[in-house]
DNA sequence: TACATAGTGTTATATTATAACAATTTAAAT
DNA sequence: ATTTAAATTGTTATAATATAACACTATGTA
């Protein structure tokens, strides 16, 4: 079992948001979209998805600089992430592979280190865009 | 065999300077180290990242924001990238494995989709930092 | 209570990246 | 060789992303 995080006034508007929205947000539409709930400035948007991201609610998507609530329990922890972006529609989905998190977290690199954190993005059209 | 491309002046001395470097190079570190050459503005650069990471002569560490060359032959294309990071000195090195490569390309998701493009972030301690 | 830790609100500023426009160079195509 | 298209350049201005610094408040815990 792990603890859970009870999240401040600002981190559960800033994650309701985020967990509401069906694509990625990034900081500034955030911001944009919260300053009616009193949250007018950009750090108090980042602080916020700072902690967030280190509880393992929400990723980044550092190749879009967006963020997505995470919606896989099993990597709460934020360390170990994965995720497929269409380079057409820009979705972007969290993979939750049993077998692609086993084999990333046993991969040893050429000096035969491990690494327990990871993020890993896929791109291609989705679905739809193909 | 693959078409060579060859380099622009801006595209050559920015190439140079990332080469040499021990480190991956931010954006505005190049604009400064190159003004003496000539290059003056912040797009001078950045069009001559674009170019460099489309021809596969450099790829974007997407977490850090900074340039590194490739020295990996196998990945020209910059299509399939993969790093390890140490997040105390921040070194970067581009892994190299057949292993690696081959699984990610062949990996398929949920709906059975593969993609052949991806950036894999490794993130832990380097040797020194341990 | 006293203390430490985390969170807040605020202003200002740093860092990263692109828009828009005019001119020039390069590589092909006729 | 001439025309044409594509790529590159130089420039100014501005957009988008993110952090520094400071004073203050809330929360948990010893
Ligand atoms: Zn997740
Ligand atoms: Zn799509
Ligand atoms: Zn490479
Ligand atoms: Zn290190």
């Amino acid at each position: 079992m792990h603890k859970e995080h009870t999240l401040t006034k600002n981190q559960q508007i800033i994650f309701d948001l985020i967990d509401k929205s069906p694509e990625p947000m990034k900081a500034y539409s955030i911001l944009f979209n919260v300053q009616k709930k009193g949250i007018k400035a950009p750090l108090q948007v980042y602080r916020a998805l700072d902690k967030l991201v280190k509880i393992g609610k929400i990723h980044k998507i550092e190749s879009r600089n967006a963020f997505i609530a995470c919606h896989n329990s099993s990597c709460r922890v934020a360390k170990a992430t994965a995720f497929s972006i269409c380079e057409i529609c820009e979705k972007v989905t969290e993979i939750s592979s049993a077998g692609l998190s086993k084999y990333l977290a046993n991969f040893k690199d050429k000096d035969g280190m491990k690494y327990s954190k990871y993020n890993l993005e896929f791109f291609g059209l989705c679905k739809k865009c193909r």
